[in-house]
DNA sequence: CAGCGTAATCGAAGCGCTTCGATATTTCCC
DNA sequence: GGGAAATATCGAAGCGCTTCGATTACGCTG
């Protein structure tokens, strides 16, 4: 293993030299910097992680925790992890990965043992049991997701309820009057995760507002749930012609089902789903939806905590506003 | 932050002492030990990260490099990440997370500053270009995939060469003369990841060994690709009545498809998909399928890097036997 | 030209841990 | 009961880096 003592004596100078034109904390001059670039270069020099965390306080690495196995749809959850991954990069910082059912014990760990310098946390509750830890061992944290009480706290989330009242807006917008909200299984409302609730809030109000009338449903996402949950929806309503989807797997069911039962989509029957952009891409027809900003999110994440180490502490609640793109799965009511 | 000395003073030991409570590499007496014990709970100590890896050479954590934006099936790269980082805290490891297009220059990085002590490389190409650097740093690494040249290397994989054979076995047994594959899209194969040929050329072989007419066609798995797929099989070969599903994403299309086009499943013709056995089971029929043992494969990728830091290099190939389950979507083919 | 500020570099201390003798204590066997 | 072997503990060195204060060299200013 090369050190920085081997980097030094190649070029001619002394350990804190080579660590001052990497660090650049002091100024260098210019022939001294490019000697020491070309030892670093020649002989492929990378300074040793535990070193450098050890003497200088810093590990730079992020420690990201996510759900093991979630209602939340897995690409999402995917593509936030690579989005945090490769923007950390930008900031010269690695990646931990730590599972959620680590719970407060992964946070005392990292916080302990100082093996990452900031935590980003993914599926926040409402009343998340990780967060007391957070406070108690001032870790610097950035959420992805809404808790109930975000005092001192730095959080990420699509604003759920604007999402639900654009959706609303859009589908009022095309003439619908008796609209469907197609949320989430129940295990994700039962474990307080607060942004399915959000939706259903905003989609309330705005339908209320606007005078539609409007009906919640929870469903699990396989073919059968989603089947029950459209024939009670039609049962009960059958002048249902806006429907929103915001569990991404019962998304294909709904287009399969819907084409079964004869109605056509947008003709007939319009969807609005709440899913990433792929997902309203690949779908056939190609969805109206409000896109689930997973990559934005995790750069958000990451540029938080770093200004969290940087400048010190300045608790934000970023709310991302939604994003509706009109797409082929949505249309006016016909006029009938 | 607490230290050893802090924990040690509490006890009444040595820094010495409580090092080998922790470590176990030498005899404590059952009463000291109750002690140090006693100590870091009450403390709440936890190692810092970075002393121990400069003073011990190694870090307790494993890199693992996923694709950063995949032709593979997400999911899939999820489950692996996850019983990686589940399976590592077995071993008091932590998972740092690597992007793939970090390249050689991040298998360089990670060996040159210790930040890991091994490395699980995910997505590998025939000739990946990793492989090379691997070797010159002689990295400890586990690949998940099968290169071309596998000498000295440690590989797990699903075999899919049997795999093929074992998918042609049971729609021979069930009676198909008239077979065909939906494979990866064509970027997969152009790209050189074994894994979609292997299938193939396993596919191939046990069909023409049992007499089958068998075809082979790439799949970019949207909706419109599928529709052009099937519409080319048969017309090419109206008999078919067998497919075998390889590339995920066209399963939906597929099902939907067949239905529309008025043949039945298993009824008319059998599909058998090579697919997590979660999305097997959230198919409507559940399809009969070889399961992608993701889990498995992350599990034992740990095992094998945690053997390799402990035991020494033991090159080894493992080829995880496919494992076909019968579910609802083949059946004998119709007696007319 | 004395005195001073600035730029560039060095040397050494120290971060918190592991590990290697060395030491002290106990156990055991002839 | 004395010495060897085994057991339990300690002290100190050192892992590779950062960082602080000190030092040197130099160009200014009054």
């Amino acid at each position: 293993m090369v050190t920085i003592a081997e980097v030094a004596r190649q070029a001619g100078v002394s350990p804190s030299t080579v660590s001052y034109v990497l660090s650049r904390k002091r100024s260098i001059s210019e022939d001294t910097r490019r000697r020491v670039e070309a030892a670093i270069d020649a002989l492929g020099y990378h300074p040793h992680a535990g070193a450098r965390a050890l003497a200088s306080n810093r590990s730079n690495i992020l420690a990201l925790m996510v759900p093991l196995r979630s209602d939340m749809y897995v690409p999402v959850i995917m593509e936030i992890a690579m989005a945090v991954t490769t923007e950390a990069r930008e900031f010269d910082q690695d990646v931990l990965l730590l599972t959620k059912d680590e719970g407060t014990g992964g946070v005392r760990r990292i916080a302990g043992s100082g093996l990452a310098d900031a935590m980003i946390l993914m599926d926040v509750e409402l009343d998340d049991d990780r967060i007391p830890v957070l406070r108690e061992t001032s870790t610097p944290a950035v959420l992805i997701g809404l808790p109930a009480d975000t005092a001192g706290l730095t959080c990420v989330d699509l604003d759920f309820d604007a999402t639900g009242a654009a959706c609303v807006d859009h589908l009022a917008d095309l003439g619908h009057r008796e609209i469907a909200l197609i949320g989430e299984s129940e295990g994700v409302y039962r474990r307080h995760t607060g942004f399915a609730a959000r939706t259903m809030t905003g989609f309330q109000r705005r339908a209320s507002e606007r005078g539609l009338r409007a009906v919640h449903r929870m469903c699990e996402g396989t073919y059968e749930s989603t089947a029950g949950v459209l024939a009670r929806i039609l049962e009960e309503r059958p002048g249902t012609t806006g429907f929103i989807v915001q569990n991404e797997a019962a998304i294909t069911p709904l287009l399969s089902l819907l084409r079964l039962s004869g109605r056509a989509v947008p003709e007939d029957t319009s969807v609005v789903a709440i899913c990433p952009d792929q997902v309203a891409l690949q779908s056939s027809p190609r969805l109206t939806s409000v896109s689930i900003p997973a990559e934005e999110m995790g750069r958000h994440a990451v540029r938080q905590a770093m200004s969290q180490l940087e400048g010190g502490h300045h608790p934000s609640v970023t709310l991302i506003p939604p994003l509706l793109t009109v797409r082929e799965s949505s249309a006016a009511v016909p006029a009938s």
